[in-house]
DNA sequence: GTTAAATTGCCAAAATAATTTACAATGAAA
DNA sequence: TTTCATTGTAAATTATTTTGGCAATTTAAC
């Protein structure tokens, strides 16, 4: 834990290690645009932040700019391209084949960002066997057995509710490190794991809050 | 603008409006399970909060716990249902019909928590009418119609990253107040319009910042 | 060459936001 | 009555963001 820190130079806040895929985002974007130097000012119009904020966030990694010039837009997507480690491919495996778990594994966009979901779980093997293109389904009793041989670091989580949890601590006892959970609840995991949730229903919920007090006004 | 600020008393933290419709749903869960009262203690444990923080959430909305008993969980959800803006049904439309959005359609979660879909729109109109039960796809010259006609206030962008900017510009002339983002952008919209970015691979993106540290220590 | 303009990186200060601590007040239970 | 549990909130603390400033450096203009 102690360690952790030490290994990471300085504290680094979570809100900045999630606006950096932002930037990495953006900056591919403008360099396919065959754009090749951008300044912190002309980034913070595009992504709506202030240039400080940006140079700030920078400068918990290093120096990437030069005065007078701005950022060198190759130059600054490998950087941070390592710092997020998504300079390397990941291994994930995907848990649940229902509709939403066929919709994640045909989903085009994780591959082409390094997340290459390599194996397939569902109990209801047979049902969901075809139509999948190079991946087998396997049943859930195999889930440790291959996320260790496959030496798999990501779950995805694509079941219903009330399996969800028992999933997650499977995937926990496998050795996985990060988890990327899609089920509706409020999922209980080890500190040294990493989670993340999609949550359609729960960020509608926070809209509205926002939203009924321009209703009231009707 | 500064009016809002009045209508809501007081100034809630984003971050306290994000937590509320996690405890709905966890008192919910409590609810199903015949549980009539809890404290801010066992309510803690469960999300991994800390019972202050808890309290102090609910203490920006008013007093809804009882000393030396805890809340009465029927009323409290209640309460927050109506903070929240979700004690009422909320009109939505889809766009783009793609894999995703028919995943997004054909989710069931969404209208027991008050979202109901109740126009699509899309392109390619004909090829994707069957099989979407009552909803009947609509050409997306028609969003603005049909909006306004349906009295829609919630838009779901389920569009390819190209199309994705000029739809939500549609939306936002057809005077919705509230869009759902899937589409992997950084969108654009005026401050009076509440978005929501649904982006699994941005999630992915800052988990790996946090497991590549473990994975050097191989 | 020289000067002017642009821009980073960084610091320090201030402002804002979020969390935690601590405890009086109150209600429930023994 | 007394003890115990628990809320609500003020105050303290911690975290994060914003701001203003500026030396250093680079580029561009003259």
């Amino acid at each position: 834990m102690q360690n952790n820190k030490t290994i990471t130079q300085v504290e680094v806040p979570e809100v900045v290690v999630q606006r950096l895929p932002i930037y990495v985002r953006i900056l591919s974007q403008l360099l396919e645009s065959h754009i090749e130097i951008i300044s912190s000012h002309q980034l913070g119009e595009l992504l709506q932040i202030t240039p400080a904020q940006i140079r700030k966030d920078l400068s918990y990694f290093g120096r990437f700019g030069k005065q007078g010039r701005g950022y060198n837009i190759q130059f600054l997507l490998d950087e941070l391209r390592q710092i997020l480690g998504i300079d390397r491919a990941w291994k994930a495996c995907l848990i649940g084949l229902g509709r939403l778990g066929r919709a994640i594994i045909n989903y085009p966009g994780f591959s082409p960002e390094g997340f290459e979901i390599v194996s397939a779980f569902d109990n209801n093997v047979a049902q969901y066997n075809s139509n999948l293109g190079t991946i087998t389904v396997q049943s859930m009793d195999e889930i440790a057995h291959t996320v260790k041989e496959k030496n798999i670091s990501i779950g995805i989580v694509a079941v219903p509710s009330n399996q969800a949890q028992s999933v997650i601590d499977t995937l926990v006892e496998s050795g996985i490190t990060g988890i990327l959970n899609y089920a509706p609840i409020a999922p209980f995991a080890p500190k040294h794991i990493v989670m993340r949730n999609i949550d359609p229903v729960l960020s509608l919920q926070s809209m509205t809050f926002y939203m009924k007090e321009n209703d009231e006004i009707n």
